[in-house]
RNA sequence: GGCGCCGUAGCCAAGUGGUAAGGCAGAGGUCUGCAAAACCUCCAUCACCGGUUCGACUCCGGUCGGCGCCUCCA
């Protein structure tokens, strides 16, 4: 079995081929940081995450590559409204995407260069496609592409197949005058007063100005990967839907254009919407739900990566209270199996373990290679708990093969919620606690609910069951369950947000 | 107007030319002082209408409904 990945340019389903043997490089359009990334940005990012995950547990060397565009006309815009400069406001929304994504648990890329950092190949990426005379200075100044000298334009998004209508879209650009060809797309802007104002332009040997949209990725993408493994193609280049007309296109006229090969990348891959309530998840339609909105919200990352992995990558995703809610409860179910396990671990597997492994294996690695089924992974792994919970109601213990399965299973896919949790064995006839709600530092939690969970048990004991049972009603309104062993011991459990009763 | 996607149980969602994975919710049961958790069992004939086929949810045509893209939106 090898993997096989929906290609954008062919329309099909087909096996990974990289350049070099072994090695995967893989390209994937990042953030704009004038904001905070929504939902939305964040299925692509995670689709993105899984995708490397199992290249890299599939046995290849993956150098990943994730640009932050920190200048284009919406960063300007923001930075000119608030009065500061392009850098400043920039920054925070930068440190903010980190946060978020960590969050997540989205792997960094190895390489994560900004816009701004990388003029410099820009410029000389420009002027190479002046100097084979693809690209041209506009009677405004600015440098635009060509497209009627690159006959393959098109490709990607089967413009040859469409007409475009005329003014279908309402950002009918100013310059349109200064074009040759009302298609030809802008390589470097012109400077305008609000772009020196905000510290945005540069100075080029074709004047001075700022980067197109698409020039960038061309740009960094060529320069990281022929400086990190000596090639100018790339195996793999992903992004949402929306990219694929006009960014990816672009980027693959002015790549090949410049580098006069036929491919920029040789995969290229889409990741569907992620919709909110029916509509497309967009500051236009001001729907967003960013990532530390449910953070806030107390939503365990691993829910919101099995909500997005429930649904296949390339279809749409309707983002519902209830559909999270759902998620929720089976991230937390995961979550305390997963804890069941890694308590019960032992040196052999039971044979229920055992097969439930073998399962887990071939099951992950045919739904992720089958174009990375994520609902059938994801599958898989619920099969492996309902088994393994089976297994450990009935003695057995998990040896090396069911830890191993479940590690890199769940380590590839990262959907099990965290699950606090403190038990008592013995009750303690001199503890009081009084207060009723947790108190907010980690160290103080741990305390307050052993205290109770020792009050409960010694409740129990005593056959008070009044006592105990308002120890555990009272728990339950702060958002904890009880949990009365079979062995005798009492945990107190924290409910996740969302799943309380 | 052009290009494209989708319509599977209360909700989310895989899948496939031979009689429908999984999750959530719900019902019953085991366990429990009662619960919770866990486990077991149950719960659809795949929008509609034609056609192709021995056989279609899966292929073709049409209808209805939802969504996206069409120059700077992941």
């Amino acid at each position: 079995m090898t993997l096989r990945l929906y290609n954008t340019l062919t329309r099909r389903v087909e096996p990974v081929q990289p350049l070099q043997q072994g090695r995967v490089s893989l390209y994937t359009c990042g953030p704009t940081v004038y904001n905070y990334a929504h939902l939305g940005n964040f299925r692509t990012f995670l689709f993105e995450d899984l995708l490397r995950r199992w290249l890299e547990a599939s046995g290849y060397e993956v150098f990943h590559i994730m640009n932050v565009t920190d200048v284009d006309d919406r960063t300007i815009a923001a930075a000119r409204d608030k009065g500061v400069s392009l850098r400043a406001h920039v920054d925070p929304f930068a440190r903010a995407f980190e946060e978020d994504r960590d969050w997540l648990r989205i792997r960094p890329a190895h390489a994560q260069p900004r816009a701004t950092e990388y003029i410099g190949p820009m410029i000389e990426l420009i002027q190479g496609l002046l100097d084979r005379g693809v690209a041209y200075v506009g009677d405004d100044g600015s440098v635009y592409f060509a497209i009627a000298r690159f006959p393959a334009y098109g490709r990607l998004s089967q413009l040859d197949r469409r007409e475009l209508r005329a003014g279908a879209s309402e950002r009918v650009s100013a310059d349109e005058y200064a074009k040759e060809d009302a298609r030809d797309f802008v390589l470097w802007k012109a400077a305008r007063p609000e772009d020196e104002a905000v510290g945005a332009a540069w100075d080029a040997p074709f004047g001075r100005g700022r980067p197109g949209w698409h020039i960038e990725c061309s740009a960094m993408a060529l320069e990281l990967v022929r400086r990190h493994w000596g090639t100018e193609v790339l195996d793999m280049h992903a992004g949402g839907v929306d990219l694929i007309f006009p960014h990816h296109e672009d980027e693959i006229a002015q790549s090949c254009a410049y580098t006069g090969r036929d491919e920029f990348a040789r995969v290229w891959l889409h990741g569907e919407f992620l919709n909110i309530r029916g509509e497309k998840m967009s500051k236009r339609f001001g729907n967003i739900t960013t990532a530390r909105d449910l953070r806030e919200d107390g939503v365990d990352p691993g829910a919101v990566r099995l909500l997005m992995f429930q649904v296949h990558y390339r279809q749409k995703l309707d983002l519902t209270d209830e559909a999270l809610a759902g998620s929720q409860e089976g991230s937390r179910r995961l979550g305390e199996f997963q804890r069941r396990l890694l308590e019960a671990r032992a040196e052999t597997d039971g044979p229920g373990f055992s097969e439930a492994a073998e399962r887990l294996e071939r099951e992950l690695t045919e739904a992720l290679d089958d174009d990375l089924n994520g609902p059938r992974a994801v599958a898989a792994l619920f099969a492996f708990a309902t088994a393994g919970n089976a297994a450990l109601d009935g003695g057995e213990q998990p040896g090396a093969r069911a830890l191993g399965a479940w590690e890199r299973a769940e380590g590839i896919l990262g959907v099990t919620s965290e699950v606090q949790t403190f038990r008592v064995t013995e009750a303690s006839g001199t503890i009081t606690e009084t207060r009723l709600t947790p108190p907010t530092d980690a160290e103080a939690v741990g305390q307050w609910a052993r205290n109770w969970a020792a009050l409960r048990k010694q409740a129990k004991m005593e056959r008070n069951y009044a006592t105990a049972d308002q120890i555990r009603d009272m728990l339950q309104s702060a958002g904890w369950d009880v949990r009365d062993n079979k062995d005798g011991s009492v945990e107190v459990v924290r409910t996740p947000a969302g799943v309380r009763r």
